[in-house]
DNA sequence: TCTGGGGTCCTAGGACCC
DNA sequence: TCTGGGGTCCTAGGACCC
């Protein structure tokens, strides 16, 4: 938090609608709905005037018709919003080194860092804002933004839903408190439904209210780190920075059925092709990562996820594959799963070579001190039980074969029910013995 | 015809190590 | 013999945001 109003924050009103708008005149001035348009969608965009009819974001499109059945029903074209998004940001940058992206559509910006900031008072920095927001339409075809500015990102944000749609709103350093205080608690980023819930019993409802909760009460209420946060932000209290580059913690691909999915083979199938999807994605970004996790959600929306931890980061759609494919068989879908998710996490921005995949046969002392892990694949389906068959071993940092050091990462797949879990044992574990390992 | 897809952060428990 | 920490890694789930 600062003295100074420095801190802006930009939003572009009803987005995909209005680029949808932007691109068919025709669209203009009516209601536009953006989202899902199968049996499962759900919204992602209304225009003004399809809010008009009661129409939200993340509503069921089926009751979005319903309210509004003349409405135009539209599904995403992101190619279109990347490119109206970099125009922003790049006209953001103009102001100020210091952007921080939060989605397609929204950004911090540090005013402090940019040339401008020693002529910045109120008025300067209301300009300012007049000026990008006029900016913004000119380069983008007539897209409109809300600006808000203030002392810190949470008032800054704030800020920019006073200013909805197509304004500019700015706090004054020393009202934050007097603005805050009747707003409902669920004006605070990150008090969500539950949170909400969870005050309203304490007769919590405005943030008024919230800042009569003493720390310890908050704390105990909702956790370390969320308590204290919000005891904090209650008092308008915000200290954190304006970050430029974040980094990719985890990336993911996942779909809704239109109907669900029994059949295991073809989960495995699916889950095979959004492994590759994932990997494209990966390797566009040169990146790669350690932990796949499974995502199912069953008939009823009850949603698990499954994860394991590989011994170096991967990108390869196979060794994703194999791993998705074998958690998979740890899911019973016999009920019906309406969705599935393939993620990865655990980030490197290196790829582990391709040495541990079993299916690849030893290449013959090429590589001398990696040979005794390019033949692991062959050499554990000996020691396994009859009749497992070890399709994927890996083998983590400083495993040598038959030295009981490091640890081994086992798909097993057995020759009459098809792929196995995925087990990692101590390489000195002594139910690697021949017979006493169940897959 | 109930409830998308892409993320982030936090918590909690267990394993394991020192 | 019993009692004890702390720290890290991993897994699973939940809340939240756009």
């Amino acid at each position: 938090m600062r003295r100074q109003a420095t801190v802006l924050h930009l939003d572009l009103d009803a987005f995909f609608a209005a680029v949808e708008q932007r691109d068919k005149p025709s669209l203009r001035g009516k209601p536009v709905v953006v989202g899902g348009l199968g049996p499962r969608g759900v919204v992602s965009t209304a225009s003004y005037e399809a809010r008009t009819y009661g129409i939200r974001s993340a509503m069921r499109t089926a009751e979005a018709r319903a309210r509004c059945p003349h409405a135009a029903y539209l599904s995403d074209r992101f190619d279109a919003y990347r490119d109206a998004s970099r125009v922003v940001m790049e006209r953001l940058r103009e102001i100020s080194p210091l952007v921080e992206p939060l989605s397609l559509d929204e950004a911090f910006v540090d005013l402090a860092a940019g040339e401008a900031s020693r002529s910045l008072d109120l008025d300067g920095a209301r300009a300012l804002a007049e000026q990008v927001r006029a900016d913004i339409a000119d380069r983008t075809g007539g897209l409109t933004a809300s600006v808000g500015i203030a002392s810190s990102k949470f008032l800054a944000k704030i800020a920019s839903e006073l200013a909805k749609p197509d304004g500019v709103h700015v706090v004054e350093p020393g009202t934050e408190l007097d603005v805050l205080a009747p707003m409902s608690v669920r004006a605070i980023p990150g008090v969500g439904p539950a949170t909400a819930e969870r005050l309203r019993r304490l007769g919590v409802h405005t943030v008024e209210d919230l800042r009569g909760l003493e720390a310890v009460e908050l704390t105990s209420l909702l956790g370390t780190a969320y308590g204290t946060s919000l005891h904090a932000l209650a008092r308008g209290v915000d200290h954190r920075a304006v970050v430029a580059e974040r980094e990719t913690k985890s990336l993911s691909v996942e779909d809704t059925f239109e109907t669900d999915i029994t059949d295991p083979r073809v989960l495995a199938d699916i889950a095979t092709t959004m492994s590759r999807r994932l990997s494209d994605r990966l390797r566009e970004r040169g990146m790669s990562g350690r932990t796949v996790t499974l995502k199912i959600r069953h008939h009823d929306f009850e949603t698990h996820t499954r994860s394991a931890t590989l011994a170096g980061p991967t990108d390869d759609a196979r060794t994703i594959a194999r791993t998705a494919t074998g958690l998979l068989t740890e899911i019973d879908s016999s009920s019906g799963l309406r969705l599935l998710g393939v993620g990865v996490s655990g980030m490197a921005d290196w790829v582990q070579d391709d040495l541990f995949v079993a299916d690849e046969e030893p290449d013959g002392g090429a590589e001398p001190e990696l040979t005794s892990v390019a033949g692991a694949s062959a050499r554990p389906r000996t020691r396994w039980p009859a009749g497992a068959d070890v399709v994927h071993a890996e083998l983590g940092p400083g495993w040598v074969w038959g030295s009981g050091l490091g640890r081994v990462t086992v798909r097993f797949e057995t020759r009459t029910s098809g792929p196995g879990p995925v087990r990692t044992f101590a390489a000195d574990d002594p139910s690697l013995t021949p017979g006493t390992v169940e897959p």
